[in-house]
RNA sequence: AGGGCUAUCGCCAAGCGGUAAGGCACAGCACUUUGACUGCUGCAUUCGCAAGUUCGAAUCUUGCUAGCCCUGCCA
């Protein structure tokens, strides 16, 4: 079975449509519309995160699935925030994510023109007025959550006037906050985003693509409808917080009379539980330098994710098999760490790697010599094909591995056991060195020649199989193990909103040695190391001369030595 | 005179009036050139709580309770 074959089949047991998928087959049954075109429209402001690939691969699959169509799009109407730096950023994450949005690429603010002529449209049908107030006494106009506002003195103000006064807001005439265009709605409204909500502000700022063309920004509430209007998008998905924005969506499109208004569906945001996902906190953690940067992997960023070795294949799996729907809840790390496996268990070679080393030297092996086992490089999946391993008679095996006295159910090796080298012989473990701290640092063995691998030996069978790394050709290499960046027990945050952060989230090996093979292993390549999980090459410059690995994720929790 | 939304196993999540899917996690057994993987088995007499309607309610009604969101010239 391919890889390919094996996720599909993952998919294929999340059989029940989402409720998205259902409000989208009754509005095509219904004739509300007659396709599906959808949308992902971040600001850039910052980078992507694994919440993004969620609204990502939602938004992509559903055109997907429903023959649609599917646009990339900026939001782009505030210039304090964004930089032309998030832009590639962010498209690279999103092609990386295999959604493909062909020849849709837009920006919002390629649409400030037509938003001018809506603004103008809602002016002359009395829909939209200028207002004087400053930015505190609209806060105070407005009202509480428990009292209506009251509506601005300049409410009134006759077409003509409004229309002269925001061709001015236009022209710059007015300082930034000396004058705003609002929505004409109702001031006593119980959703505070029907109280006559600002439109448009004057901010005299460069525009990241517009440059000084304008001087006025559209807001968020009033550009969103008109962007997917624009782009005929026919379901606008975004989170729960906009809840209570779409009837003012809607109030948006209605006014301006759009043959086909676009319809926005919210849903949940997801979250890992014990996992900062919050922008803020993340942006603190880099700038502190807690963490290494945005794609330190630790962290959940897009490009962190994909540093540390995830593939979008397992991110496509763990949104779908989390799920869509409007409960807030928190996905288990355990959900994610179980994707990647799932997806890189059949696609890469499985290696051997010795990260805690002592010696194991086989007594009756002929000293000097060498002699190359061939070896599947993943037993469960033959077109990966096979490499060459040395064997010799001094060998590297793992501390755990050996153990002076072991407790029930140890399989592997202990004075008198006999054990499989995996993919070599069968060894008997008769002494062992220590040093002077006590420390085991050899340990002897002699080998059964009849027992070698692959010649259908079956006289007798051995409990437990280790690995092993040969001392004269191995790699020395550092390792790099990652573990949550929070301490999980004291939870995510303390009382002053600070981070509770783990001091071992990231341990580095550096006397580590790995089967020769790993010597040219290229950037960003993966693969799984025998009893320690899934590994990747990073492609940051590293500290030492030693190949660097990250740890991707470790084994499934229950592979662990016995109780 | 507040409004909107949510509540089904440790975590996600189906369910849409006919008697609680599935996945993750966990546990056990089998298999195994690693104890992983794979396979099998187990894991909610109960759906936030309380009444009501009904032959029948997680699904409908009413009333509570808890959580999230909303008073940016952010998105």
């Amino acid at each position: 079975m391919s890889n390919q074959d094996n996720i599909e089949n993952k998919e294929a047991e999340v059989v029940s449509k989402n409720f998205i998928e259902q409000e989208i087959e009754k509005d095509l049954a219904e004739g509300v519309y007659s396709n599906v075109h959808t949308r992902f429209p971040p600001e850039p402001n910052g980078y992507l995160h694994i919440g993004h690939a969620k609204s990502i691969l939602l938004n992509y699959g559903l055109a997907q699935k429903y023959n649609g169509k599917f646009n990339m799009r900026f939001d782009d109407t505030n210039p304090t925030k964004e930089k032309v730096e998030y832009v590639e950023s962010i498209k690279k994450d999103i092609e990386w994510l295999g959604a493909n949005w062909e020849d849709r690429l837009f920006f919002a603010s390629n649409y400030f023109g037509q938003m001018y002529d809506a603004a103008v449209k809602l002016i002359k049908k009395g829909k939209a007025y200028v207002c004087d107030l400053t930015a505190e006494e609209i806060r105070t106009y407005r009202g509480t959550l428990t009292e209506p506002g009251k509506n601005s003195p300049y409410r009134d103000r006759t077409v003509d006037e409004n229309l002269e006064l925001f061709d001015n807001m236009k022209k710059g005439l007015y300082q930034d906050g000396q004058k705003v265009l609002r929505a004409k709605i109702d001031m006593s409204s119980p959703n505070m985003n029907l109280r006559d909500p600002i439109i448009y502000r004057v901010a005299h700022m460069s525009h990241h693509n517009t440059g000084d063309a304008w001087c006025i920004y559209p807001m968020y509430d009033y550009a969103h409808p008109i962007e997917d209007a624009i782009e005929e998008i026919t379901h606008s998905i975004c989170t729960l917080e906009f809840e209570d924005h779409r009837p003012l969506y809607d109030w948006v499109v209605r006014e301006l009379e759009y043959p086909v208004p676009p319809r926005q569906i919210e849903f949940a945001k997801m979250y890992l539980t014990n996992v900062v996902t919050g922008k803020r906190y993340i942006k603190k953690l880099v700038e502190d330098g807690v963490v290494d940067g945005w794609d330190d992997p630790r962290l959940v960023s897009i490009s962190a994710l994909r540093r540390r070795g995830f593939t979008p294949e397992s991110l496509k799996l763990f949104v779908d098999l989390c799920g869509i729907s409007k409960s807030n809840s928190s996905a288990d790390y355990a959900m994610l760490e179980y994707c990647i496996r799932e997806d890189l268990k059949l696609k890469k070679p499985r290696m051997m790697a010795v990260l805690d080393p002592i010696k194991l030297i086989i007594d009756n092996y002929p000293e000097g010599q060498v002699e190359y086992l061939e070896v599947p490089n993943n037993m469960e999946n033959e077109e990966l094909g096979v490499r060459q391993i040395p064997f010799g008679r001094e060998l590297y095996i793992d501390r755990e591995d050996f153990m002076e006295e072991p407790p029930k159910k140890y399989f592997r090796l202990f004075p008198g056991n006999e054990v499989r080298l995996m993919h070599a012989y069968f060894v008997t473990c008769n002494s062992f060195v220590k040093d002077e701290f006590g420390q085991v640092v050899e340990v002897h063995c002699t080998y059964d020649v009849k027992t070698k691998c692959g010649t259908g030996f079956t006289e007798r069978k051995v409990k437990g199989t280790i690995h092993w790394v040969p001392v004269a050709s191995a790699v020395k290499a550092e390792v790099r193990l990652y573990e949550n960046l929070v301490d999980e027990e004291k939870g995510v945050y303390d009382e002053d909103g600070n981070i509770n952060l783990n001091p071992n989230s990231l341990v580095v090996l550096k006397n580590c040695y790995l089967e020769p093979n790993l010597k040219d292993a290229k950037a960003m390549d993966s693969f799984q190391f025998v009893r320690h999980g899934f590994f990747n090459v990073d492609y940051k410059d590293s500290t030492s001369d030693a190949p660097v690995f990250n740890r991707i994720v470790s084994l499934k929790s229950s592979y662990h030595l016995p109780k």
